[in-house]
DNA sequence: ATCACTGCAAAGGGTTTGCAAGTTC
DNA sequence: GAACTTGCAAACCCTTTGCAGTGAT
């Protein structure tokens, strides 16, 4: 299963050249599981203090090119990036801002879209808003 | 209900004043249900030949910052901007680009992510894709 | 040895800002 | 007349591109 690859054979798998800078930029998404290009940046340096942003685009793009990478698109976030797992819909908290992922079953979600559209759905995708994060609820 | 308002009741109970280039990006982006920047400034153009790119991004900020107005953001697509109205979702056609508003009962939706998902879900952004649009089935 | 990747600097595209002139209420 | 809006130009992101040097296979 893909999603239990380790970077370094996902890479492989795609025929992408290993590098150490490329390397670290897919296990740092696998870690962070949703995270901005301006935070991956920073935790890449850390590391490569001259690694260029213009690399972190270009892995970004490489990534995407190879399906191995999604961009996830939210009102009022930076665009965030995370590896292509199998379905998940993302849920937001509205007061802390943390991106979880939430398991779903695709058919029965897809089998409630045609029932309440009428359409033929192919794909989907779902952002859902709510206070009850984990992280929040755990601090109360 | 505010859906069936004009645009200029709209501007007014905003207060918001109402200029006639402004009237007519209210009016093209609810004539075009869903728009983006450079087609709606081609758009007004045509009205106004003098009117700049500066004045449509400061009236969609306006507009969203009074709540009229809402950024649709669509993989592969630019940012779409939409009038605020009742419950709907998208559809999105993956043959031809049209985005569509399909009607929802927002209750329905709602305990249907709470159920999958163990949240309390208070709001929630959808988009779905097929290939049965309106637009593409009526030429075949 | 080849082809791909990195890093730098420059260019590009989209969006915002400051200010003077004009408009709405 | 006060407050806001428009239009222009410049400034500002964020992202991409070109190219020379480096590294992976």
């Amino acid at each position: 299963m893909q999603s239990y690859q380790t970077p370094e054979n996902l890479l492989r798998e795609k025929g992408m050249k290993v590098t150490p800078q490329r390397l670290l930029i897919v296990r740092e998404i696998q870690d962070a599981g949703h995270i901005d290009v301006d935070s991956l940046y920073g935790k890449i340096r850390e590391v490569f203090p001259s690694l260029s942003l213009a690399t972190i685009y270009k892995n970004i793009n490489a990534l995407m090119d190879e399906g191995l990478l999604r961009e996830v698109k939210i009102d009022g976030m930076k665009n965030l990036y995370e590896l292509v797992t199998k379905d998940h819909i993302h849920f937001v908290c509205s007061k802390c801002g943390e991106v979880s992922d939430i398991g779903i079953d695709e058919l029965e979600v897809s089998s409630f879209f045609r029932k309440i559209s009428g359409k033929n759905v192919k794909d989907y995708v779902i952002t859902i808003f709510g206070e009850d994060c984990d992280k929040c609820s755990s601090v109360n």
